[in-house]
RNA sequence: GGUGAUGUAGCUCAGUUGGUUAGAGCGGUGGACUCAUAACCCGCAGGUCGGUGGUUCAAAUCCACCCAUCACCA
């Protein structure tokens, strides 16, 4: 690594300003922090923008929902992006959103260059109109019966059920989910990018980029798909910009969103001597730029992105860094279970020096996903940050303050230890430097092990009741707060809250990666208070029953059904004659249920919770009417009632004593 | 469905180009210590490395198939 201060710009993924960040966004904002707040330590010339992605039909149509406008929407979530990301103690440089001048001006810039050098063109395609709301439907936003698998209230460009892909037109029965009528299919001109002809290009850039294997893989498998042409706009009505010269065409949202990465680097360049935009994205420029994304928008990111760049004369990313998502308790996010976590709600119970720490703990540089267990979060944080970390400040500094008036020693004692960490300084920060900061971690917290094994062997507080060996307890004692400052410095980047507090201790003013290199010999520190109290399992669970309910106070809909609705739930009682494990399912009992007239096979996802012995004989709730599903273990005529998050806590409904198999519930 | 990734001790994860008894932290357990936010230190137990088959003197590591989980399909 050069001694040489770069100029690096770097960039985490516009959050879509129509929702709350969560803990799943958190994973990309810290990491990309952790990294820029690294090579700022390093003394490199970094800086951080991001912006809210503020156009497109969601934004619009949740607006009109509300009864704003989507500027007054935007403007809303984007105040609660920018406090989530303070007190996480992400430090943006900049936070502008992609409705702005700038971007408005850069994205026409765009379009015109591409539009000179012939990479833009017309076409006519049919697509989905409301004819009720008077505007054309995305894909989305069009819903009805798989045609492959006939399962209902499907998406018109994929079955969740199935994984069938198709186009909206050949779904069975659609409607518009706006107005809920069947769309019809409509005719319009839209604007096309030739990225078919970009593939030599973004072949080129992949090759400098050096990016991950993984997406290397994926890129590769996109080529072997061939690369087709781009469409880049969208009709009226659209919160977006206007494309110019016509009057209802709108750049689609995801043309003008990571030009939104310019324009909010352009915004804070108006306001900062020492920045030139030009100087970092004109095409020869020296600068590297970086862009932190999520595996899911790889193909904007290293597809698009670059050709557009290319195709406009602008400098192309030095790389493109992607990560995985966010499991939590091994699991998807999920509402019903209080996983769905947001930001706020973990602030308002835990402190962010613990998520940032366990994050980076397991952050490396590839798309894996990554897991936030809630129980070994607890026992992670307070083992490594408290019980190792602080803990070695806290020993020594006891003595320090009560037996040498909080004064230093004015040598080491054991200068090799010392160095051991001092060395170690290059090796972590090449982690650093390759998103590896799980290593980082790992490499920082045996070298807190040596601190707290060399303060164990020394024994200090055995060296102070004999009246001779006063001096070496100072020195031991100074040896360790050392040791201390040294695993602070690194681990800075990381947990900068923590590192202020530490350093303020110290009496240090500032600190630069090198410092760890120079012990702190003669000088005075001052009273120890407990810098981080442990996590408190107490408030974690708090924090998951806030999501929770949250979620659950919103689950009810206003919309009331009928009593004819309800009518149309034909509810058995129905006996369990026979209950059986499923091969190769985890979850699923095969139950055979006794409805009266009939018997019939239902699976229910109840295996965790039931042993299927106990069922035989008892009384359920089945929905006798629902549509047969085929499983891959057969097929399924019905549902059994039960109550409950799920796993093992899951509660079957039974009946009173007296009812019998067939009778209707009502 | 197609494609890709992942599957290693109770939990979270390391395991370089195939090579001696498969590692760490947490948790468990036994002990030591008492400076420290019941922290720290020493020891012990725990794994047929998702399954099956193959290549090889040798496979967690390479190949094939299968199973499970996750993602993407513009």
């Amino acid at each position: 690594m050069s001694d040489q201060a770069r100029k690096i710009l770097v960039t985490s993924a516009l959050p879509y300003a129509n929702g709350s960040i969560h803990m799943g966004h958190m994973v990309e904002y810290l990491q990309t922090d952790i990294w820029v707040r690294f090579q700022k330590l390093r003394g490199h010339k970094c800086t951080y923008v991001c912006a809210s992605d503020a156009h497109g039909t969601p934004i619009m149509l949740k607006a009109r929902e509300l009864g704003i406008s989507p500027e007054e929407l935007t403007q809303k979530i984007s105040a609660e992006f920018i406090r989530d990301f303070a007190d996480f103690g992400v430090d943006f440089d900049n936070y502008h959103t992609t409705h702005s001048m700038e971007n408005e001006a850069l994205t026409i810039q765009m379009f015109e260059a591409l539009r000179t050098s012939d990479d833009i063109y017309t076409k006519t395609i049919e697509q989905s109109y409301d004819e009720k709301e008077g505007m054309f439907l995305p894909d989305r936003f069009v819903r009805g019966t798989c045609p492959r698998c006939k399962s209902e209230d499907q998406y018109g460009d994929s079955c969740e059920v199935c994984g069938a892909t198709y186009s909206p037109s050949d779904l069975i029965d659609p409607v518009s989910v706006i107005s809920g009528t069947p769309p019809v299919k409509r005719e319009s001109e839209h604007y096309f990018f030739r990225l078919s002809e970009y593939g030599g290009r973004i072949r080129a850039w992949m090759k400098k980029a050096r990016l991950d294997k993984n997406v290397l893989a994926k890129l590769e498998e996109w080529f072997e798909a061939g690369l087709q042409d781009w469409d880049i706009s969208r009709d009226a009505p659209y919160f977006g910009f206007r494309i110019p010269g016509t009057e209802d065409k709108y750049f689609y949202v995801w043309l003008d969103a990571p030009v939104g990465y310019l324009a909010s680097f352009m915004n804070l360049c108006e306001r900062r001597d020492d920045l030139d935009f030009e100087d970092y994205w004109n095409a020869d420029s020296d600068a590297e730029v970086y862009h932190f994304i999520g595996k899911d928008i790889m193909y904007f990111h290293t597809l698009f992105w670059p050709a557009v760049l290319d195709g406009a004369g602008f400098r192309t990313p030095t790389s493109v860094f992607a990560h995985g998502f966010l499991t939590v308790n091994g699991q998807k996010m999920s509402k019903s279970r209080g996983t769905f976590i947001k930001a706020r709600t973990y602030l308002d119970n835990l402190d962010p020096t613990y998520l940032r720490y366990y994050y980076a703990a397991k952050l490396g540089p590839t798309i894996e996903d990554i897991d936030l267990n809630l129980e070994d979060f607890v026992a992670r944080v307070n083992s490594d940050l408290v019980g190792k970390l602080v803990n070695i400040a806290s020993r020594c500094a006891g003595f320090i303050n009560k037996r040498f008036d909080g004064k230093l020693a004015a040598a080491l004692p054991d200068q090799a230890l010392f160095d051991t960490l001092a060395n170690a300084s290059e090796s972590i920060a090449e982690h650093y430097e390759k998103r590896e900061y799980s290593k980082a971690m790992r490499q920082i917290m045996t070298l807190a092990d040596q601190a707290n094994r060399y303060i164990d062997e020394m024994k200090p507080w055995q060296m102070i009741k004999d009246e001779a060996r006063q001096d070496e307890v100072q020195a031991v004692c100074t040896q360790g707060i050392n040791l201390f400052r040294s695993l602070m410095i690194y681990l800075s980047p990381v947990i900068p809250a923590l590192a202020d507090k530490a350093r303020e201790f110290l009496g240090d003013e500032t600190w630069r990666w090198h410092d760890a290199r120079t012990p702190l010999l003669g000088t005075g520190i001052k009273a120890f208070k407990p810098l981080l109290t442990r996590v408190d399992a107490d408030k974690v669970e708090n924090m998951v029953e806030q999501s929770r309910e949250t979620n659950v106070a919103q689950a009810p809909q206003n919309d009331f059904i009928s009593i004819d609705d309800f009518m149309k739930v034909d509810l058995r009682i129905a006996r369990i004659e026979k209950a059986e494990p499923v091969e190769g399912a985890d979850k699923l009992l095969a139950l055979t249920l006794n409805v009266g007239d009939s018997n019939r096979q239902v699976f229910a996802g109840i295996k965790a919770a039931y042993a299927p012995e106990t069922l035989v004989g008892r009384h359920v709730v089945v929905v006798a009417n629902l549509a047969p599903r085929k499983m891959r273990f057969g097929v399924s005529e019905g549902m059994v009632l039960a109550a409950g998050p799920g796993g093992e806590d899951i509660f079957l409904l039974s009946p009173d004593e007296g009812a019998e198999a067939g009778m209707r519930v009502k």
